[in-house]
DNA sequence: TAATTCTTCGA
DNA sequence: CGAAGAATT
């Protein structure tokens, strides 16, 4: 009787999960293991939205587990420690494991393949559970580059590269007698939660996905930077936890076809884009991609009020109101925050990255971090100079400004456009509603980042 | 064939 | 500006 350990990471499903298929195919017996890594803690990496998804995504992935006859096996410490201790106490032969991108993911996978090794078994690790396309899997052509940097090109061989068939979810999951388990963790013992906050788990995922793809997918392309009308997929924390395969969505939404399922795609690229660079270059994690050789300004009152929402710039405080009620913003507010906070606060994007990450239910290092180094020019963006005005962003993704006023209550009497630039206002009205002045004015929050990057052009967008 | 130069284009 | 791909040597 052969024994295997399934090792879930980011990839919390039963549909489409290559490991699991691929260890209950070669032996008669598997443990589903999740190890709650002291080291995502010790790196700050245990947000409580996170967390508490986390807790929805694990309950729904130990009901999968036992409608299968099996059932999750959750052991805190370190993945290697849990692991080996699991291979010895059950004599697996095999360790299955999808492959990860982030220096973290790395290492965990060669310890893991030290410790497994060392008992005498043997690890494999899946490629196309965590991205469709695999890292490495498209490199430019010609000179000997590892990866993409420019994301159009890259999204053309992707488009071309096609995804692997999904594969269903398991029959039976036999899972040995006795193996000891830790108690599901509970979402309702975290705290500091988002009041708003999505609820996790592959049922909810696939739910979701189906409902998206059913409908509001079609005016996609039309509709994704409408702040208001919030016609995104909110499928992000699906993603990242795995509870849905990228493969999978990517597949269903090419059936359905159009172009709003084609947009909606090209964003999944994006993510494949992301995780490619990160795997290749685990470093930008913290380092600028590209060095600019930027004297970014240190955390302080500015980039509290940013956090706080209180920057005075409508569309920047609603959208960090809503990162802070939801866990979650929409990837308009994400964007214009980020180049308020680097581009007119000229605030290093680590400080901005590391906000985000404390409270995106979706938060991950390949895409937060390297969304911000985009959004700061230290990334892949090709127009590292690019200033997003919060005004013009405002007027030009909530027209009417029903965004702010969602998000910022004291600015919920002002009608229409106007509510974009609340300082035209009377002085009483201005007084009355207790919103803050702007932080800084546009202009010099500009003059200082053109300075410091050696620009002499006032730039629009 | 591989290195060099040219052209195009970018959330 | 600089990456990617094509053209050129």
């Amino acid at each position: 009787m052969r024994t295997a350990v399934v090792l879930f990471t980011s990839d919390l499903r039963v549909h489409d999960h290559p490991p699991l298929r691929s260890a209950l195919a070669s032996c008669e017996r598997v443990v589903p293991l999740f190890v709650r890594d002291r080291r995502v803690a010790e790196a700050g990496f245990d947000a409580p939205n996170r967390v508490a998804f986390l807790a929805d995504c694990l309950a729904d992935l130990d009901a999968e587990l036992r409608a299968r006859g099996g059932r999750l096996i959750v052991r805190s410490g370190e993945a290697a420690d849990a692991v080996a201790e699991v291979v010895r106490e059950t004599g697996a032969v095999e360790v299955h494991l999808a492959a990860g991108v982030s220096g973290y993911a790395q290492a965990r996978e060669r310890r893991i393949r030290a410790a497994v090794g060392r008992l005498g078994g043997v690890l494999r690790v899946h490629d196309a559970v965590v991205t469709v396309v695999p890292p490495g899997a498209v490199v430019p052509s010609g000179k000997g580059a590892d990866h993409f940097a420019v994301f159009t090109p890259y999204a053309r061989r992707w488009a071309g590269e096609g995804t692997r068939d999904p594969l269903a979810a398991p029959r039976a999951v036999r899972v040995p007698d006795g193996v000891r388990t830790e108690s599901l963790p509970a979402r309702e013992d975290v705290d500091g939660v988002s009041p708003g906050l999505a609820r996790g788990g592959e049922t909810e995922g696939r739910r979701r996905l189906t409902a998206w793809l059913r409908g509001p997918v079609r005016a996609y392309a039309r509709r994704h930077d409408d702040l208001a009308g919030d016609a995104t997929s909110r499928l992000s924390p699906h993603l990242h936890f795995g509870t849905l395969s990228p493969t999978e969505i990517v597949r269903r939404a090419r059936e359905k076809g159009g172009e709003g399922a084609e947009a909606f795609v090209r964003q999944v690229c994006w993510r494949d884009f992301h995780h490619q660079v990160l795997a290749a270059r685990p470093d930008a994690a913290t380092e600028d991609y590209r060095p600019r050789d930027d004297a970014w300004r240190t955390d302080g009152d500015e980039a509290e009020a940013w956090r706080r929402g209180r920057t005075g710039y409508p569309v920047v405080d609603a959208a960090m109101r809503q990162l802070r009620h939801e866990g979650w913003t929409h990837n308009r507010g994400r964007l214009l925050a980020a180049s308020f906070l680097t581009k007119t606060l000229y605030v290093d994007w680590r400080t901005g990255a590391r906000h985000y990450l404390a409270l995106l239910v979706d938060g991950d290092v390949a895409d937060n971090q390297l969304n911000w180094q985009w959004v700061a020019g230290t990334g892949t963006d090709t127009r590292p100079n690019r200033v997003l005005n919060p005004v013009r962003q405002g007027r030009r993704y909530d027209p009417d400004g029903a965004y702010v006023r969602r998000w910022v209550p004291e600015l919920a009497g002002i009608r229409g456009p106007a509510v974009h630039e609340p300082w035209k206002l009377p002085a009483r009205e201005r007084a009355a509603c207790g919103y803050p002045e702007p932080v800084v004015a546009l202009a010099d929050g500009l003059a200082r980042f053109q300075s410091a990057r050696g620009l002499d052009v006032t730039r629009r967008s």
